[in-house]
DNA sequence: CCACAGCATTTTGTATACAATACACAACAG
DNA sequence: CTGTTGTGTATTGTATACAAAATGCTGTGG
């Protein structure tokens, strides 16, 4: 749960087979939004650079190069001379992203439906039916697991990078959030049964009907998380 | 054409009658940020530190902390250790942003219809025929200037911050390849005829009709702009 | 008891110095 | 003559030192 695709700065190389080099500031990057989606630094909270830094064992100038990628991320708020805080989302700025997220993902789906090759979508399939299996044993952590690849998976079917940057960078702001939530045993059938009409549509090509059932999931997203802001 | 709302990394205030203070920083990303839309920093020159900085007149620290927002808004591109260059976009690349915005401004013009106040559409008109009349007097700085403006408002209309940012970061992307294009006297009928379009969709708040003709219209700008790349 | 001014302390912003890495060119071997 | 290895130079990455600002505290006056 820790490392997720999330937007980074250096592409690195295109190599297959390159030895992958990283900068002080991208592990501290990565590690900051890791530390702010499992919530050990909470929304509001200020970021004490002193003590991080000493906890990270790197020095200031690495760390705030990542405090300004993080900002520029959405996941922090930087007030000049006065501090950084991680960013609260208010109601409102939620219901703000979801909207965006749930119009993007009709595109993700009508697009996955155009340019999938078959191959692709058994594939999906496949993830779809472990992911069946999980359900039926409610192991959770698993389920939850194969849930996330499943989404990036489909969201890669569309082919369209920026689509795929814009989704993956709300998604990591609203993560803490989500994780919360899709907790009683109805919601989760639900999702369950949504994921199901999505990879039919899918199969059937239809993608008129993948991007509203797409559409649909997400608000549904939505009304399970919503109570617990 | 120098200053434009691109996304900021620091609020800086809420209270509207605060004198504004922007750190170092913010100052030099905004300053580069320019130089790159305005095409005085070329996309897929490097940039070099030492001469950058002794122009700008501010130490390195300032000016790598700039570099990494720029890079998370997509703007350049650093490899580690080997220096940053000014992101290039390939056709591809270009053709993802401009469907993931067309698909964004179709969003735009639904909640526009839906949200806007009547005030808020007379202002529109009103503008829209400003710009009629800079057009009929073939009065293009002017005409491109309240254009700028026509759009932005229209997006702010939608009174959604995300839909707000996500727009504005990829326009800012576009921004040095937009510039070119729009030349010929019938592309620039073509895009006032739509313009047209727009703002008597939104009169009547057609929200389907709103979000087809501001899809078709960045279809349109797409095409105009295509050969120019 | 409260309000405010002034100082001390903490925290942030910027510059600079040093280290590590990549790059370019030259010398050498095959 | 070509390819490779080594070395010097330029450039980038990181740490630290210093400056500027904000915060908190203490004492004094109302």
């Amino acid at each position: 749960m820790t490392d997720q695709p999330s937007p980074r700065s250096t592409p690195q190389t295109d190599h297959p087979l390159a030895i992958r080099k990283e900068t002080l500031h991208d592990q501290v990057a990565s590690r900051v939004r890791d530390l702010i989606i499992e919530g050990v630094l909470e929304p509001g909270s200020r970021i004490d650079e002193t003590t991080l830094v000493r906890q990270l064992g790197v020095s200031r100038t690495p760390f705030r190069e990542s405090l300004r990628t993080l900002a520029a991320e959405g996941l922090i708020v930087i007030r000049p001379s006065r501090g950084s805080r991680v960013r609260k989302l208010s109601p409102p700025e939620v219901r703000s992203m979801l909207e965006v997220l749930a119009h993007l993902e009709a595109l993700v789906g009508r697009l996955a439906c155009e340019r999938a090759s078959d191959a692709d979508i058994d594939a999906l399939l496949d993830l779809h039916n472990r992911m069946l299996a999980h359900y039926r044993a409610r192991d959770r952590l698993p389920y939850y697991k194969l849930n996330q690849e499943f989404h990036s998976r489909l969201t890669a079917l569309s082919a369209n990078p920026t689509l795929i940057e814009m989704q993956s960078n709300i998604q990591a702001r609203l993560k803490r959030i989500r994780f919360i939530g899709n907790s009683t045993p109805q919601h989760w059938a639900d999702a369950v049964a949504e994921h199901e009409a999505m990879v039919a549509a899918l199969k059937a090509r239809d993608s008129a009907g993948l991007a509203e059932v797409m559409e649909r999931h997400l608000a549904n997203t939505w009304k399970r998380v919503q109570n617990s802001i």
